[in-house]
DNA sequence: CATAACTTATGAATGTGTTTCATAATATTC
DNA sequence: GAATATTATGAAACACATTCATAAGTTATG
């Protein structure tokens, strides 16, 4: 009776706090993920979810059930793991560009999750800035890139991670704080603190203020917690993923609006080549990441 | 993909030997396993068995995933006890009483494993000869009845355990050894060693011997050991279930013949009350034993 | 060596069971 | 109170696992 498509549920359910969320994680519907639970519910004889609201939480029999999940999840890459490296031997290279400052954030801690699975893959990070991270692509200079590009071009497979809020992040203090959400306008006498990349690559400026012909100061830092600082000493604000600031919102070092009325998202995709793209190390890290990023960060949806 | 449908299926094949006999053993057609193969072996890329004759043999990815489906398997079974556990609280008695001897033989470590999965439930051995044993489930003296009776009765449920052959064991220099199998005049002249029970309870004489009207010589012994020891030095002949003589004919202590042409086979059922039936703790014992001797028993066959 | 009795493989048909669709019901937000 | 969320539910659609029918290949046996 209990299948593993049950316990995929279960375990987005647990992530996403909502079936309906939890049903865009798997790609079913919402009343498929609803029948699944009735199901699950009358054979054990048991309540899985408890309605609380808007959202749902999980009985103690479901949390028991997303338990299995996990080490079931976990045998079960594993085990594929080495059947793909049974199929061939895994000798190769992952090279990975970044378009995207704050993914290191989340990437660091899979990069070495994937160094202990495929230590036969040599996993190298491609530094320095690139004007145009596609192109090293196709000059074989790297083999992944991480991006939130996903314009088709021949060649260039683009593997959907996840999207994400961008939100403004402002001193505890600031004028703006009785807001809701921020329009272009209200950054017109702000100092705008970015990571130093130029304006194309900066979401608020490129989707946002450009078109609205908004042009606040910028000033610019390399990490994410020295931009943090210079916010909460009320230098600026900065534009930043809520997954990567939600400790300091909570914390209240800063505080954090949306952008615009729906909000500002962004979708970040891993671009391969063709050839790349089948490789099952290429396959497993971007399974991974998926999956670890959707368990670990916040408010992170699948794309679209 | 791979779903536990597929991990049963390669635990049975691991066990069975054969796609026709694992496919009995899963309630499937031979097809429906044989399409389940090509399934998994166009997914992964990877043979998952190696036709070997009559027989066969599974690949090295294919033991990879029989590895994964014992993990998950135990993995499942353990969350759906506590599940159980959660429903309600498991208090009650597991009574059992044998009709078989031999049963002890592969009994004794699965009421192990029972007594620390249900610590709360208090596990007993019906002791001592009963010429009825079904009616100790009507009087209430016992729960749960292992035999290989299973005629229809109002109030008493027959779950199939499994089905195995009997055959017949000789000292390794018996007259009879070059014969392929045995027929009931065969044993005219013969002692045949027993288990102190009456003789409607030896499947031998009730539906082999008596039916021919031959009444040999008897001989009874409480131990199975003993009556190999006693066939071994010539004192008899006796018939057994062939996984509780495996040893000692792999061994050349004694050999074994089948019992006419077909052989005689005797199906094992658990009977229970409809109300003990429910009982999560009793499904888990059922449904534990046939798992176990399935997987640790040799040449035992699903019931029918 | 031929036949019987086993195996497994395969394409088409069947049928079960999951998913979607359409919609109602209910809660939350502004 | 309207708008926008959510979940629940029965019926319809669809996917896909299983069965059926059958072929083709081994192994045993007289």
């Amino acid at each position: 009776m209990l299948e593993v498509r049950h316990l995929r549920t279960l375990i987005a359910l647990a992530e996403a706090g909502t079936v309906s969320r939890a049903a865009e994680r798997v790609h079913l519907t919402q009343s498929a993920l609803s029948h699944q639970l009735k199901a699950l519910e009358s054979h054990y004889g048991l309540a899985m979810v408890k309605r609380h609201g808007q959202s749902v939480q999980l009985t103690e029999p479901a949390r028991r059930l997303v338990a299995l999940g996990h080490t079931v999840m976990n045998e079960l890459q594993t085990a594929e793991r080495d059947l793909a490296k049974l199929a061939r031997k895994p000798t190769g290279t992952l090279r990975i560009a970044l378009e995207c400052h704050t993914c290191f954030d989340w990437l660091m801690p899979i990069m070495d999750a994937f160094r202990k699975h495929w230590p036969e893959v040599e996993l190298d990070l491609v530094s320095g800035f690139h004007p145009n991270p596609l192109a090293l692509l196709a000059d074989n200079k790297t083999d992944l890139v991480i991006g939130s590009e996903n314009k088709a071009r021949r060649g260039i497979v683009y593997h959907p991670l996840f999207r994400f809020e961008v939100l403004a992040v402002m001193p505890t203090d600031h004028r703006l704080k009785t807001k809701r959400y921020l329009a272009a306008g209200d950054f017109a006498k702000e100092t705008l603190i970015t990571y130093p990349v130029p304006e194309e690559r900066i979401d608020l400026i490129r989707r946002v203020l450009k078109p609205a012909k908004i042009h606040p100061r910028r000033r610019t830092t390399e990490l994410t917690v020295a931009i943090l600082q210079l916010v909460a000493s009320r230098r600026g604000v900065a534009a930043l993923p809520n997954w990567g600031i939600k400790n300091y919102v909570d914390y209240g070092y800063v505080i954090a609006r949306r952008i615009g009325k729906n909000g500002l998202w962004s979708n970040l995709y891993g671009a391969t080549t063709g050839e790349v793209a089948r490789l099952p190390f290429v396959r497993d890290f971007l399974e991974t990441a998926r999956r670890e990023c959707f368990a670990k960060l916040d408010g992170v949806v699948p794309v679209q």
